[in-house]
DNA sequence: GGCGTGACTTATA
DNA sequence: ATATAAGCCACGC
């Protein structure tokens, strides 16, 4: 199992309607500080349609800069899709949405 | 094995 | 409050 599989089965966690933060994720999969990784495993995205990228979002709630479903746009209407909302700065409300572990 | 880059985050000015 | 700097790990050459 290599930290790139970690982040992929985490990211796989994420629940319905939940957004999680890259760095969310990287402390789910074992270190805070693999939010860069985190980045890179997305953009490689080695199994597109089961890794919900869409979820995953900056610390902000923003979506990524580089999206690779098409654009932050198509990010944002899947996220909708979830019953998510947005704010009208284009962000998630992190405070409501944001995937809460058991910790 | 080393250097540079990257869908990030946190801290300081 | 925003802008800039540094740190982190993994992949590619």
């Amino acid at each position: 199992m290599t930290t790139f599989e970690r982040i992929y089965e985490v990211v796989r966690r994420i629940p319905y309607g939940r957004v999680a933060s890259y760095g969310q994720v990287a402390a789910l999969a074992g270190n805070p500080r693999w939010a860069r990784v985190v980045g890179y495993a997305l953009h490689a995205n080695p199994e597109p349609g089961v890794i919900p990228c869409h979820r995953v979002v900056m610390a902000d709630g923003r979506p990524a800069p580089g999206f690779a479903f098409g654009g932050p746009d198509v990010q944002k209407a899947m996220l909708e899709a979830e019953g998510i909302r947005f704010t009208a700065d284009g962000t998630v409300d992190m405070s409501a949405y944001r995937w809460q572990t058991n910790e």
